[in-house]
DNA sequence: GCGTCCAGGTCTACC
DNA sequence: GGTAGACCTGGACGC
């Protein structure tokens, strides 16, 4: 199948736009410089995606399921791929705003700006839960327990992230010896429950009319999300007011503007409250201006 | 081999 | 509202 693309579309800047390309179910493939991406399809079923680009202004995806699909099957198959590449969003206006400004017209030029998202908030979320306070070599292995030991199989080597109900249907010791997700297990668990009897209404959210703050406040209720996690989950809900600062991107500031000197968070947000609604993507890609060096897929 | 520190933070209790 | 201390884990590092 096929989806179009808009002209300021860059595939593998899209994927490499963060580090969510590096978590199961996405993986690069470099040999064929192809996103693999495992989904399950609302009626449970598993498919494996094999994402690359067209020259045309196109994404292909090559869909391998273990039963034809229907109609509707590909119609979801290709929406949530979409939204993952964030085919939808109108990013005009903050290019036209990156213009305005010599220091940052090598975004517009080079297309970066779309940050890849998961097929659900609610994967989005827990993956961004996993990334608090650990390395990232540990957040990999979280999430690979995840998948491998709670999401659906595809087959012998891809398996689905696993759903809210398939989450709130383990313990806390499963999640803290299984899957190591150590003293963020309850809040996991709580997050999986709660969104499972519908009392949070997460996949709303990428659509929601609440405002940003509303939409950061309904984040921050969420136990284990603090203002990192929020701000940067808004990213992946296509809102941009907030900087989610962490320990990496506070050092490759401190290097880029301070010579690795320590300054307060408040002076970081003074730097880009001139960008407006779009202050979050600025401070990203100005912080990860030098990833778009390499040569792509890295 | 062992101990310590810290990494893409957050929560709670306390002031 | 601001802050200290606790919290899982694994890898790097020093000894």
């Amino acid at each position: 199948m096929t989806i179009d693309t808009s002209t300021d579309f860059n595939f593998w800047r899209t994927i490499y736009s963060h580090g969510w390309s590096a978590l199961v179910p996405f993986s690069v493939d470099k040999e064929n410089l192809a996103l693999n991406r495992v989904l399950s399809l609302s009626n449970g079923s598993p498919v494996l995606c094999r994402i690359a680009d067209q020259k045309d202004s196109k994404l292909c995806i090559r869909v391998l399921s273990h039963t034809p699909l229907t109609a509707a099957q590909r119609t979801e198959t290709t929406r949530r791929i979409a939204s993952c590449f964030r085919l939808t969003e109108d990013l005009s206006d903050f290019y036209r705003e990156t213009r305005r400004h010599p220091k940052y017209r090598w975004i517009a030029r080079t297309k970066a700006g779309r940050m890849l998202r998961s097929p659900s908030v609610f994967e989005d979320i827990v993956k961004m839960i996993c990334t608090t306070n650990c390395s990232w070599a540990l957040t990999e292995i979280m999430v690979r327990n995840l998948v491998e030991k709670l999401g659906n199989t595809f087959d012998d080597s891809h398996k689905t992230f696993p759903s809210p109900a398939m989450l709130a249907g383990v313990s806390e010791k499963f999640l803290r010896k299984e899957i190591k997700a150590g003293y963020r297990s309850p809040f996991i668990l709580a997050f999986a429950e709660k969104v499972t009897s519908g009392a949070l209404p997460i996949e709303n959210w990428r659509s929601s009319d609440l405002t940003t703050e509303e939409l950061f406040q309904q984040l921050r209720s969420i136990k284990g999300v603090g203002a990192y996690s929020a701000g940067n989950i808004l990213k992946l809900l296509g809102r941009y007011d907030y900087l989610g600062l962490d320990s990496w991107s506070r050092a490759q500031y401190y290097d880029l503007y301070h010579q690795g000197r320590t300054v307060s968070d408040r002076t970081i947000e003074r730097r880009y409250k001139q960008y407006g609604i779009w202050r979050g993507l600025f401070f990203w890609l100005d912080m990860t201006q030098s990833w778009y060096d390499h040569e792509f897929p890295f």
